[in-house]
DNA sequence: CTAGCGCATTGATTTGCATCAACAAGCGCT
DNA sequence: AGCGCTTGTTGATGCAAATCAATGCGCTAG
C-alpha cells in the first residue's frame, strides 16, 4: 500500500519489451516515460484495487504475481485471471469508471501506476502508444475468449493441462524455465479459474503425476512430458 | 457479401446513441461521419469474417443478429457472443492483425464497415471517440468476465436464466419488449455459449415453463416472471 | 397438400465431477 | 520444539448434466 515517489523511467526498464511499444523515437520515449507517475508496493494477500472502487489508473506488474477475481453477493467467487511481470491490470475499470473486480497480490509485488487520463493524452500524440493500448485490450479479449472455450467445452484434465501450458509459456517468455515452475496460487484459486473444485485440481495433478506427465511437490511443478499435455488439450493431434 | 457504396452518415443514424459517443460538436460529428466507409449485407448463415482472415475493420451491426464462435481443430466449438444492432464486432482481430474467431449472421444482416486505421486516426483528433473506443473494448472485457463467472460457477438453470435476462435487457435498450423475445439462435448455439448441451437447454426451458416462469413456443419466449429468473441467478435475494 | 429436413422435445442411462469426510503435511507462531 | 492453522491429498458417495435414443413439430420446397 506504500506509495513511492521514486521517479523511474520505462526507457530503462528491463520489462520494457513486455509493457511498452517498440521502435519509439527518442522524443516519443521521453513522452512515454511520463506515463508512470509512481510505483506502488502491495504485500502478499492485500489488494491493488477492489470491486466498486473508482478507476483512475492502469497498473503494470513490475514484480510479483496477482489474481483478479469477481465475487457475487451470494458468495460465489470466480478468478478471472493471473497476472505476472509485464502484464497490465485494471482494463475492466475503463468502461464505467470504476473497477468491476478485485486485484489481489499472491506474493509481495510492485506495480507501475499509469493514470488513465495520461495514457489517453499521450496516446493521442504518440501513435505507437495508441496502437499498443489497443493491442493490449484486444489481447485481453482474445485471452478471455480462450478461457470461455476452456470453461465451456473442456474436461477437467484438459483444462488443467491448458492452464499449465499457458503458465509455463508465459514464464518462458520472461526467461524462466520451460519445464519447471512454482505455482503462486492455491489449488482453490486454480480451481476457481478453471471452473472446478480444489479436490478435482488436486486429483488431476496426482493423475498427471502417476502417468509421468508432471512431477508435483506442493507448489513446485516439473513438466516431464509437455507433449502429453499438448495432446490432452488437442486430442486428435498425435505427438 | 454485397459491398454497398451508399454514403450513410452516423450523424443521422438512429442507432447513434448505441454506437457513437454523445455530445460531439458539429465539426467532430463530421469527422466521425468519415468512420464508416461502406455498408455490407450478410445473408443469414454466411460469415462476416473467418478465423485467420486479415483484420482491417471493426463492424457495427445495423440490422440483424450475429454470433461469434471459436472452433478448434478437434471439432470443439464455442460460441463466444451474440451481437445485435448497435454492437461492435471484430475487436479480437486488433492484437494480431487477423481475426481469431468466426462471425456468422444468424439472420439477414447489415453492418457498417469502419476501417481500423481510420478509427485510430480520427480518435487521435477527437478525444470523445478515443474514449469511446476504450470504453467499448473495456465493456467487452467486462462482459467476458461475466461469462467466465457464469461458465465457471453457475448451474444450468442459473446460466439460462442469466442468459435470458441479459438478452431481454439488451433488447429493451433497443426499444423492444421487456417480456417477449424471439431467439435468433438454435438450442445448440445457446448451449455452446452457456457450456451445456442442447438437450439440457431444452429441458431447462421446459422446466421453466412448467414452473410458470416463462412460456416457450419454439423460439418465441414470453417471460412471465422476471423476478423468478433474477432469483435463480442470485439465489439468496428473496424477491 | 405433402414430403423431407432441420430443429426441438422427452425419456432412459451413464458418467464426470462435486460433495462430504478424514487425515496429512507444511508453515508461521509463541 | 511444539502448537494450531492453512493448504493439500485421498477415499466414498451422490447428483447434475452428458450421452444415447426415439419421436414430434414446423418449416420450406416441390
Amino acid at each position: 500500500m506504500l506509495k513511492e515517489t521514486i521517479k523511474v523511467a520505462c526507457s530503462n526498464c528491463n520489462l520494457r519489451e513486455l509493457c511498452m511499444p517498440l521502435g519509439l523515437t527518442d522524443t516519443e520515449l521521453s513522452r512515454v516515460d511520463e506515463l508512470v507517475t509512481s510505483r506502488r508496493s502491495i504485500k502478499r494477500g492485500s489488494t491493488l484495487f477492489h470491486n466498486g472502487e473508482p478507476f483512475t489508473s492502469l497498473y503494470a506488474v513490475r514484480t510479483g504475481f496477482f489474481k483478479t477475481s469477481l465475487s457475487t453477493e451470494d458468495g460465489r467467487d470466480q478468478v478471472t485471471g493471473f497476472q505476472m511481470a509485464g502484464e497490465i491490470i485494471g482494463l475492466d475499470g475503463i468502461v464505467n469508471e470504476h473497477h468491476t473486480c478485485d486485484a489481489i497480490a499472491l506474493e509481495d509485488a510492485e506495480v507501475c501506476v499509469m493514470p488513465f487520463d495520461r495514457i489517453e493524452e499521450i496516446s493521442r500524440e504518440v501513435g505507437a502508444l495508441q496502437k499498443h493500448v489497443h493491442r493490449i485490450m484486444s489481447r485481453e479479449i482474445v485471452r478471455e475468449n480462450g478461457v470461455m472455450l476452456l470453461l465451456g467445452s473442456m474436461r477437467a484434465e484438459e483444462r488443467l493441462a491448458a492452464f499449465l501450458l499457458n503458465l509455463v509459456q508465459r514464464l518462458q517468455a520472461r526467461g524462466f524455465s520451460r519445464t519447471e515452475l512454482i505455482l503462486r496460487m492455491t489449488r482453490e484459486e486454480i480451481g476457481s479459474y478453471l471452473g472446478m473444485k480444489l479436490e478435482t485440481v488436486s486429483r488431476t495433478f496426482s493423475r498427471f503425476a502417476e502417468e509421468g506427465i508432471i512431477e508435483v511437490k506442493q507448489r513446485h511443478i516439473l513438466i516431464e512430458d509437455a507433449e502429453a499435455l499438448k495432446r490432452l488439450v488437442n486430442p486428435q493431434v498425435c505427438h
